[in-house]
DNA sequence: ATTCATTTGTTCTTTATTTCACAATCCTTA
DNA sequence: TAAGGATTGTGAAATAAAGAACAAATGAAT
């Protein structure tokens, strides 16, 4: 429903804009044309064009565009200029690895607290972030925080991600592979490594058909 | 270019569709209508039978789909009924995580050996498989390894994948941040976890149009 | 100042994907 | 074995996304 002017494609590729333009300005860049960004991305020089044009006139004809203004207003726009407060649900391998990439480097984003079953994680610190008990969770208030980032089996994917809806989060980051059944105010992005994989596999055997030795 | 009859989003969508098979075979269903499939994997029902009608008539009227058969002419068409043998470069936090994941369970998909620069962790092995060093990966005869997963840092994901590359790899799941420069005959996936929590982050904000209390 | 090269913003066209609608067909049950 | 209900497979329509083309505007150079 919601008045998304927006195309949800140009959404999706923003992060991807906004990660260059942080090289960019960090490589001391202060412009640069469609057509030269669009050589970065891998992206038709258009398509970026067009998707800037959704948010209104954010370059100048015959300079192209100011990567620090540019910038910023991605920022904005994608609410990196305010700290983001996650939840990580299942420390596990993928769990662990995750509270140790510490997001706040490239991203305004904090895991804030950690969850598990293990009774010998619970209270523990993990890369300087708390765990807590699963059964904690349906009862705490998560308002505060944006999302949860679930990193538990696929068979308990489900019941935790209710738990967590249960104490106000609507955000989902799934690497759990299952599909959730979660209500409408919620909103997940599934994150498939088996799937990411058979995919690849396919496609290089599908490429493959102009086969060459 | 490649006479390729399925399309793109078609394919990606197969190995979902596999997935949820194997369970339904694993729990004992032996037939599913496209509606209840649908359910399943949130996709509408019309959506799942084009995309089985590209391969032929899977289906029979009036019956749907025999779950057991479905399973097994998607397990062929992914390559899922030979082992797929992949290396991993970067055995980092996420690449550790990735090595005691192992795929073998629910994907025929092992990793045969890892490479990275650290020198602690050359000749080690990490949950059974092997690291070696960086410097011997373009010089390794790959061309029976089906593709690569990259996790090392940003700053250094292109010159591994083009070390990759000389060694005969031609497929890639890119687990860096970063967007890489290959010749056509490459074929990448990208894997980017800040682009997807940025995304998130982006439509739930924006899903609130209809923001109540 | 004037000219020329550059590059955006945008309209129009093309391609890709999803959804609708329904005839054809098969299963099931009496 | 006949009738009725279920469900597929698929053309046609609708929607979404990408790409081509170019006028309008700007910057740079003389």
């Amino acid at each position: 429903m919601a008045s998304q002017t927006v195309p949800q494609a140009t959404a999706e590729r923003l992060p991807l804009y906004y990660r260059t333009l942080q090289q960019l300005v960090a490589n001391g860049k202060t412009r640069i044309s469609s057509s030269k960004f669009g050589e970065l991305v891998q992206i038709d020089s258009t398509t970026i064009r067009k998707d800037f044009s959704y948010f209104g006139a954010l370059g100048r004809k015959g300079y192209g565009y100011d990567t620090q203004y540019l910038m910023d207003f991605l920022k904005k726009t994608l609410y990196q200029d305010e700290l983001n407060r996650v939840i990580l649900i299942g420390v596990g391998h993928l769990g662990t690895a995750l509270l140790n990439h510490n997001f706040l480097k490239n991203n305004n984003t904090q895991i804030v607290r950690a969850y598990d079953v293990d009774p010998k994680k619970i209270g523990t610190k993990v890369s300087g972030t708390k765990v807590f008990a699963m059964d904690e969770l349906a009862a705490n208030d998560h308002h505060e925080i944006v999302a949860a980032i679930l990193t538990v089996p696929a068979a308990q994917a489900q019941e935790a991600a209710e738990k967590a809806l249960a104490s106000g989060i609507r955000g989902f980051l799934n690497f759990s592979p299952t599909t959730l059944n979660l209500p409408e105010n919620a909103y997940v992005r599934h994150v498939d490594m088996t799937v990411e994989l058979q995919a690849l596999i396919y496609f290089l055997n599908h490429s493959m058909e102009t086969k060459n030795s």
